[in-house]
DNA sequence: ACCGAAACTGAATCATTAC
DNA sequence: AGTAATGATTCAGTTTCGG
């Protein structure tokens, strides 16, 4: 008893000391992932990116956490104990990016058809609940050679919250306007990182699984904002790190290999950050600051007893001076009127009542815009 | 002892009967599917295709901008307690379908996000070897109405053998040259169900997650032969069985709703095998903006049966079910056997090659234009 | 009959803030 | 905690209807 108060109260100082120890941002953290994650405290991050190994049919090549090496059984084991094992380390790395991330922090994972299933039924059975699987489409995947099967021209991302009722980050406008005003599909057609871009030693390319900066630029830009703290447990090259700084992200990574960690120092020191335009996104309505109807009344930009109608002029509706309004014998807000007399369980009264306005039918709503360019400069 | 040896007779005896037992072919059993397959012997099918109840854990009402309703799947066979009790259904499944399967036979499963990671695991666990993930990227989905993800876009297949040594049945050929000559990728972009080939009753839709025959049509054509069984345990309103008759394969389906039995049974009834079918059945189909032929011949622009012939009728060549053309004892691509019958070194098979159409002599290229004005207006 | 407008539809884990 | 108010939000089709 005596000893388990004792660890008890060594692990409460511990988990306070890292709660006010400060992030370590902008470095690579060396060793096994998850005993790098240890030393991060709790609900601290706001999205982890992982990209972590799949060669589940290679052997050998899986460690614990603890740092041993996964020895190797006999045949008729080695599949479910293969399996197994690769389970277990999932479940270590998931379970500690699950207690790094914040309430309201997100998970992405990439995988490949060797792996995302066990990834993704694991992510589930720990809590985090699943917002898209993404399908990066690869325009110019390697063809299948030997003709046996379909070519492998895809791999699959899951993009997680921390529950069912978690909130999380999505710039919905950002990601319209990147797709030229068409909702960003969960299929993303990007080539795989070649050329230029990818990186080289000796002419030999440096890391087996460089990903895409596009990719990395895309998934920042969807679920992150600027300023937020992102943690890639398997940096390797850095990919991460350079795109989040060309972001204006924060980001830790964890990486093994001194080779790995020197590369990506490097490649990221070289990045470029995006200036302060470039960085602004296209932001939903929601950022705009709120305006009552009732303002535009009491502040005359619409005058009590304007008559107000829908587009298809089916309802009329007369403003009244508190900022209600009265069609027949039915009154309510903007929005509650235009939903009774629809029938329909909501209504935006912004978009749905018109006026008229300098000889033009205009929606409330271009009223609102006009009252806040002349109020916000 | 005495008993063991006992019991193992009576198996043996019960496998000899089972295996001599017809298959009943062509027909859709009833009751609860797992049950159904026991009464199927070991060793019998060539290929299982599974559209099993995804698990979607929808929550509240939903509706569009424009206040309209959305018809969501809220049926009971949807609804599972836990993710345990979910898996545990999928278990007893796949072990049965594992056991019908024929040792070089495959499986297909087709899911979304919440429910494939868990089959795909739980496939990988009871001894099938993941041979493609498929993703069916829908050209038509329905948008995210609220802004709140992705706009959930595609589903995914996944295709196994038996094991990691197993045989299987990949049509390599017929792949690509349905694919215009190259090969077929991972990644298919078919539209939704709807239209004249989505089955109605009383103007309602007669299920509400049935599948295009186009997707069917690729997985025949690609994993099985000609005259092969296909089992589907989770039959619905029988799309697989109207495929397979088209394709000229087996079938056999089970399905627990007699409603979707009858609806299925009248549907391939009506079923049209091959040559003249494809025209009638598949009119309204589209699919990627660029058009290899093997597409015109998958939706039904181009029938298979086909006759094709040159300008001045001195070759004459016939449609097959694959986009492949045949001409006597040569047959290949429409580019490659108007080279060969010419001695040409190349040939542009969409100019050189004509057939009837309304009445009048055409080049496929004018089909192509045809689909291709109706399909990107 | 033909044309254009309007209505309808699809496997969907679909809101946020103030009180 | 729950309830009420505010208000943000759709793509590629097919079918129906009015002129």
């Amino acid at each position: 008893m005596g000893q388990t108060l004792a660890r008890e109260r060594a692990r409460a100082t511990a988990v306070r000391k890292e709660a006010s120890a400060p992030l370590p941002l902008g470095t690579i953290l060396g060793g096994d992932c998850v005993e790098a994650m240890r030393g991060l405290p709790s609900a601290s991050v706001d999205m982890v990116f992982a990209d972590p190994p799949y060669n589940l049919q290679l052997g050998g090549d899986l460690n614990r956490p603890d740092g041993s090496h996964v020895d190797a059984v006999t045949d008729a084991w080695d599949k479910f104990d293969s399996f197994g094992s690769y389970d277990a380390f999932t479940r270590d790395w998931l379970t500690e990016a699950r207690r790094v991330l914040k309430p309201n922090g997100s998970l992405w994972v990439i995988g490949s058809y060797h792996n995302i299933f066990r990834v993704g039924a694991q992510l589930q059975d720990l809590g985090f609940w699943i917002l898209n699987d993404v399908v990066w489409r690869k325009s110019n995947p390697m063809p299948n050679f030997k003709g046996t099967r379909f070519t492998n021209a895809h791999e699959t991302l899951i993009w997680a919250s921390m529950g069912e009722k978690a909130r999380y980050t999505f710039n919905y406008r950002a990601m319209k306007t990147l797709n030229d005003e068409l909702q960003m599909r969960s299929d993303w057609v990007l080539p795989i990182c070649a050329g230029p871009e990818r990186l080289r030693k000796e002419g030999v390319k440096a890391h087996p699984t460089q990903k895409p900066e596009a990719l990395l630029y895309r998934v920042m830009l969807a679920t992150t904002n600027k300023g937020d703290v992102v943690l890639d447990p398997f940096f390797g090259t850095g990919t991460t790190g350079a795109v989040a700084k060309r972001l204006g992200r924060e980001w830790i990574g964890c990486e093994r290999e001194a080779r790995y960690r020197d590369i990506a120092t490097e490649r990221i020191e070289a990045a470029l950050p995006l200036d302060e335009s470039a960085l602004t996104t296209m932001q939903s309505r929601k950022a705009a600051p709120r305006v009552a109807f009732g303002t535009l009344v009491e502040t005359g930009w619409i005058g009590a007893g304007t008559p107000l109608f829908d587009k298809k002029r089916r309802h009329v509706a007369t403003v009244r001076a508190d900022g209600s309004i009265v069609s027949g014998s039915a009154d309510g807000s903007i929005h509650g009127l235009g939903a009774k007399l629809q029938g329909a369980p909501s209504c935006n009264g912004w978009t749905y009542w018109h006026l008229e306005h300098e000889g033009a039918t205009k929606p409330l709503d271009a009223i609102r815009q006009l009252y806040l360019l002349a109020t916000e400069p």
